[in-house]
DNA sequence: GTTTTTTACTTGCATATTGAAAGTAATTAT
DNA sequence: ATAATTACTTTCAATATGCAAGTAAAAAAC
């Protein structure tokens, strides 16, 4: 796949260049709420990401290294994607939007523990998150 | 303008049904960094959008609610562009984005008087921008 | 005060992307 | 051996993007 064509220099211009779509973030935060996912958990999400798009995203997503991919443990057909170290330092961003979407969209669910666990406590929320990706990296990657 | 579909009750999905596109948060950058843009001046931006693209997303951004159009004074051609508060709330989200882009990827230029700022002290950049943005609020709103 | 220019869009059209549905090929389970 | 899973790929219609040119109103120049 062809390399990402950059508008400019600009740092916001650039990553939207990467991910600057409806569904490479979606992506990303089933890798951060659930460290890894097969191809079909990712179809399987509330979003319901067509499986072209899916294929396409999990390869761009691979290519700026942002996603890894590993043989399943036991099964040579399926695959396991996990966030790079690359994707996990998006969580910061992640975790900003979802904050924005809670207290500016009046159809946020928000209940969910992911959102109450941020609000409680940003910095707790992250470390947990990328001690449970370390955890997760030193026993499979 | 129809209202933005939703495709979940997740905020993050949500937020990116309203500007998860290439376009939308660099007219949201272009506002945070000058306060107040005309039509003309974002399409002298690096990035150049197109001016049937730029007509569209200012109409979405208007419509959700993210900026605010204005008379400019003492011109009647000529609109003005501004933040609303939702809109200043997604600079947080902005800023995580551009540090992001400026520790990943390599083409993006580390030296901008922005990621400087934002870099020597996040709270400090927030502060200064809000209060900027606020200032011209008082002054023409 | 009439022409020229500026400004903010709109329109037309070719190309690219998206999305739904169905298809395929390699396992894995029965 | 047969059926079912899994991870994609393909097809095709619908939508979005991007370039270029057009338009209408107001402002500036003459």
């Amino acid at each position: 796949m062809k390399a990402t064509e950059m508008r400019s220099d600009c740092p916001i211009s650039s990553s939207l260049d990467i991910f600057g779509d409806k569904w490479s973030l979606l992506i990303v935060r089933d890798l951060m709420l659930h460290k890894s996912r097969t191809y079909g958990d990712f179809t399987k999400s509330a979003e319901k990401i067509a499986t072209n798009i899916l294929a396409n995203r999990l390869q761009l997503l691979e290519d700026n290294g942002i996603i890894i991919k590993l043989p399943y443990p036991g099964n040579k057909v399926k695959g396991l994607y996990r966030l790079s170290p690359k994707g996990v330092d998006l969580i910061p961003a992640l975790i900003e939007i979802a904050l924005w979407g809670g207290r500016n969209i009046s159809n946020t669910y928000d209940g969910s523990p992911f959102l109450k666990e941020v609000k409680k406590s940003k910095t707790k929320f992250l470390k947990k998150v990328m001690d449970d990706l370390l955890e997760e990296e030193t026993n499979i990657g």
